[in-house]
DNA sequence: TAGATTGTTAATCGATTAACAATC
DNA sequence: TAGATTGTTAATCGATTAACAATC
């Protein structure tokens, strides 16, 4: 692969989605003391296989050693570094109800590179609260927390009757990457990235596969009921 | 299409993740009054193409008029049938902390078609708290709670260290749908369906893209800042 | 040198997209 | 009938996988 400049060849998408899991997985090893690791190893600690591994890491122009394997330490620097990881990201929380409090909380941001620096909400009870050391501003101040200069991060944990007139003010305040929360779409420019944690959706996607297993077992012994015909177990429309 | 029994016929993995958009769209379609919609009104609200809703849709079998649209009714009890909704689906949560806590109180669940009938943890401080209505309880009542009649779905939000332990004992339970939310691979039989939420790892896909963004921009206008060279300021390794 | 393991090639699979014939 | 819009076809694109030559 070309000696090119740090985040200018294109890396598939699929891939970059999975950088985090290897990331994470070469923190637990370099932990466990080991200096090498071989493809087929870090593939199985990421419940991957160790082709697909090989292929991704192949994207980033890679540090491995044919015969031996990869470095623990190099190649978790080298996905650090990809991911933006040597400076630490700031984030702000917008919508401290339920959930947005539980993020302002949780742990696992600080711990893989992020600073929680900023809480907001308008809600007249939730204002001026202290939530894991940050005081709840009202959304007006959000100027006051993004700067232009560092870029921020924003977490959408509004209700999704908010979200965009939410979305539209960080996008006015200079953020360009969102984190929604909120069961919506979300219109942004061009230039603005948004990734979307949809809650129920994960619940209701597990559904669909628990309902086709049940129903292909019930297919695979027929009528174990007799008094109810599998055709009306599920109820077709119309 | 075949008239084939409902779950028989593969809806492609990549449809299935579109569907909860598509329902919940309709929802609110159907709230509005509208009796119809075309798949160009509906493609746009969901904030995708038409082409694609059209074939998504067609793998259902779909219920469109050509020259009309879709019926916004039929098409919403059609998809709320493939996600087995017609019922509520039993939820379970482990792990009562800041991230489960929320969870408990997370009202997208109920207007989602589940039904969070149980919380766990073994934490002596948690054990016994009135969450939400419910009384948090010890694992292992987990038997109590989880009927092999009625099939329920569990999640995940303990520390990653308890993860694998805690997911052993949901499916001894009987569960065979897991939402995880710690950052772990999780080893499950086969007929066990996994899904994985890593906050974390969200933000540090959105990290990814904004340093691309920005170094991009960087090489767009050469050295902005004249001392200091466009290589230096990523930081590249070794 | 012999054994191990990477990085890459090529085949395959699945998802997206545009275009349009079918049909209301 | 004329206009609108679906459902499907075929082309394209991107991701996965297995196999293996390169090379430590």
């Amino acid at each position: 692969m070309d000696e090119d400049e740090v985040g200018t060849v294109d890396v598939p998408e699929a891939t970059v989605a999975r950088l985090p899991q290897y990331l994470r997985a070469l923190a637990e090893l370099a932990e466990a003391g080991l200096r090498t690791v071989s493809s087929e190893a870090l593939a199985e600690a990421v419940g991957v296989g160790s082709a697909k591994l090989r292929k991704d890491l192949s994207h980033l122009g890679s540090y491995g050693t044919r015969g031996v394997g990869y470095d623990v330490n190099g190649l978790h620097r080298q996905i650090a570094d990809r991911l933006g990881q040597t400076t630490p990201w700031n984030v702000v929380i917008v919508g401290i109800g339920n959930l947005g409090h539980a993020l302002a909380g949780y742990g696992g941001f600080a711990t893989r590179g992020f600073r929680v620096v900023g809480l907001f909400d308008d809600g007249p009870h939730v204002v001026g609260e202290l939530v894991n050391g940050l005081r709840v501003r009202p959304l007006a101040d959000l100027g006051t927390v993004v700067r232009p200069g560092e870029p921020t991060i924003g977490v959408l944990a509004v209700p999704a009757e908010h979200a965009q007139g939410v979305c539209d003010r960080l996008v006015a305040a200079g953020v360009t990457s969102v984190l929604n929360f909120a069961p919506t779409v979300l219109r942004v420019p061009a230039d603005v990235d948004v990734r979307k944690v949809d809650l129920a959706s994960e619940l209701q996607i597990l559904a669909f596969h628990a309902q086709r297993r049940a129903v292909r077992a019930a297919l695979r012994t027929p009528l174990p009921n007799p008094s109810v015909p599998v055709s009306d177990r599920v109820g077709e429309v119309v």
